[in-house]
DNA sequence: GAGTGGTCTAGACCACGAA
DNA sequence: TCGTGGTCTAGACCACTCA
């Protein structure tokens, strides 16, 4: 609680690193509780003979993880852990089945290039003509089990020969920056649940009506322009998209 | 791209943030391009006459906005925009629909005291024994039309009156922290699809067999022991969790 | 007016990378 | 060895809150 010889200033961990994980642990043992404020940046940069600037780093910390929050003129005060708004993050599939060790593989069973209809005009915000599109749909494996049908459309404004690469695991955005002259730098992406078709079912391997995610993504260029789309879907009894909240030990 | 007197330094606005927001429309606008290096700290110090201090109070900001990244001894690099890893942010039901001006309420279908079954004791990690738990079953409806299903369990430890304002919106951090000893700091949630079963799709109103989201939600005390654990289900027809990534505009 | 957090400075020393 | 970003300081002034 006081007399903190609990920062070792010639150690190489950064100080304010110290002092953030000290009063991180201390909110987290309830010595200072939600609602209460902590002590005051000057008291703390006494109190451990360190200047106030540095406690202001540790403090920003804490405010950046949703921890603590200050009010000028007032004081900074611990929040309540924040259990409602939830953030799911859903990491790229490649990244995912290298990190847990599986076998993965990319199958592309088309690729080619097609002409616009009413749907894919209105999705890339097409005027009327003629618009080349090249399409993509490719069926993620892992463990010599299909998890994942992908269809990528892009705006085909480039004649460049398909990489090897891109036939063994072609990204949306990579496909655009290589195939067209935009430059890929946003992206939406909706997340919807579903149920298989028959189709569906019968390239995935699962019962028709089975559940599915379904991910629906856009990608834009600076200018907002809509300049690559695809539509995934994702084995519902093979996903689940994981989040944690509140404070959660970190490190 | 030279010559600032872009910055305002009698401006309200904090120099650090004219300065990020000038460096990131820069960055968008392609005059720094991916994996280029930003000019350094002292020379945009010395061009814009403030001090380093506050142009690396500008660069943090970008960089925790994953624009750029700073590798000590070399320099400050522009990114690429990461369109892969995605976060889903699904937002807390009421304050979703006050948002968007819908009127909705929740509905107590029931609220009870059960004995833990043997699901239940695995869950809350409990001994042999009889424990108590506290059971709410209620529905979310929003213009008359019922769009979600959440059964919620607690272990009871108190016998506290049910509020008023428990029955109209019982939340789970909520229902813990009145109804039993320990205080709720972190969640974990799991999203999953899935389909309804005949007794969800007649309480909802949906057809057997119809998409929905399902999320599991464990809460847990300081100690990480399981204190509370729901089990939603979300119409697939009337949800659906979107994301924004990349280099996006902001505010 | 006293006390709080918010911003900014000018300078110091360090760790690291590259030549 | 030099230039880069990383850390830290001591002090300044401001905006805000509350009595």
């Amino acid at each position: 609680m006081q007399e903190g010889n609990l920062i070792d200033k010639n150690s190489v961990i950064p100080i304010y690193y110290q002092l953030a994980k000290l009063i991180r642990e201390q909110i987290r043992r309830g010595e200072f509780k939600p609602g209460e404020a902590l002590p005051t940046e000057i008291e703390i940069a006494n109190r451990y003979e360190i200047s106030r600037m540095t406690v202001r780093r540790s403090i920003a910390e804490l405010v950046s993880e949703g921890m603590v929050y200050a009010l000028q003129g007032k004081g900074t005060f611990v929040a309540s852990p924040k259990l409602d708004n939830v953030v799911f993050e859903l990491n790229n599939f490649s990244h995912e089945m290298v990190q847990r060790g599986l076998n993965y593989k990319t199958t592309l069973l088309e690729a080619k290039i097609i002409r616009a209809d009413e749907e894919l005009k209105a999705k890339f915000l097409l005027k009327e003509g003629i618009h080349r599109i090249l399409h993509f749909r490719t069926v993620l494996s892992a463990e010599n089990e299909r998890l994942s049908l992908e269809n990528k459309y892009i705006i085909y404004t480039k004649s460049k020969p398909l990489l090897e690469s891109e036939l063994n695991d072609p990204t949306l955005p990579g496909l655009i920056a290589t195939h067209s002259d935009y430059v890929p730098v946003s992206a939406k992406k909706v997340l919807k649940a579903a149920v298989a078709t028959n189709e569906e079912a019968s390239i995935l391997g699962v019962s028709p009506g089975a559940p599915l995610f379904l991910v629906e993504t856009t990608v834009f260029d600076p200018d907002l322009k809509p300049v690559g789309w695809s539509k995934s879907i994702f084995r519902g009894d093979r996903y689940k998209i994981t989040s944690h909240d509140g404070w959660f030990q970190k490190e």
